[in-house]
DNA sequence: CCTACAGTCTACAGTCGCTGTAGAAGCAAG
DNA sequence: CTTGCTTCTACAGCGACTGTAGACTGTAGG
């Protein structure tokens, strides 16, 4: 039980050192007890957490969600119909992507099948990327980075 | 023939002016002309070539990508397997990310359909959050954006 | 002509989710 | 004691824009 470093926490989380202390920055882990030279040391619960926010992360869950679902966390009694919802959103959000990733597969696949060598002037890649009418309608809304 | 102010290429090519700026900022498009009073003043072309590398964009090729079909657009005479090459990595790009994704509504899916109701202390898409044994080889791999 | 108001100009700060850097101090092993 | 890793703070940088401030320009209506 006892305290460790932040680099072994970091070792224990998966969650590098830097990230470690930008979380505690943007109050998603809260100050840690601190050794009488100044170091951090964390509790077990602090991998715990860790761990929590980064598996959150890697199902790409938005860090506003994350901050929601450790305040959930924190309050075990409460419905759960709000965790739900989060994760619902963030399906949601997942298949959103995914078909407009399809679209861009299909419109690449398109593009390149159509291409039969020869000099770039007549090249069918580019004039599918000149030719922007012929472009699908999904594409036209900006896909939203992860 | 006449040209056209910044606001009006804007419109034509479904790019924002500020972008635009950008877009010159880095050297994607050349300096344009200017009026007396010093607005930029664009021919068709531009129109043409923005809505080249809006195209590009929106089809998620990354901007040295897009830097380097510029390049070979302008060189017509070049055989296009230089073009086929850089579509092709893209379509790869995509297909991973595709793949990313659906491992993700996977397991999501998963969580979600695993909750019965209940509190959030007992809450199985909570337990799916904590345990992160359960997850899936390819979310730790962290996923990139688009 | 005057007045509104939209458009444009430059330059720079802010976004997100970190990552990298610099320079100093702490710590463990040999 | 020295070496070499870890940790500390504070701040800059990334990509691909977006937003802001403050000044100027262009145009349409009255």
């Amino acid at each position: 039980m006892k305290p460790m470093t932040i680099g072994r926490l970091s070792k224990a989380a998966g969650v590098k050192v830097t990230t470690i202390r930008y979380y505690e920055s943007i109050d998603l882990m809260g100050e840690p007890d601190r050794s009488e030279s100044g170091q951090r040391l964390y509790g077990d619960d602090s991998v715990h957490r860790l761990s929590f926010i980064r598996h959150a992360r890697d199902l790409g869950f938005p860090m506003e969600a994350v901050r929601d679902l450790i305040q959930l966390q924190a309050e075990p009694g409460e419905d759960c119909a709000a965790v739900d919802a989060i994760a619902r959103r963030q399906l949601s959000d997942v298949r959103k992507r995914l078909n407009q990733l399809e679209a861009l597969e299909a419109e690449l696949k398109r593009m390149i099948s159509s291409c039969e060598g020869g000099k770039v002037g007549t090249c069918r890649v580019m004039a599918a990327l000149n030719d922007h009418d012929e472009c699908l309608e999904q594409a036209h809304e900006r896909l939203q980075p992860m």
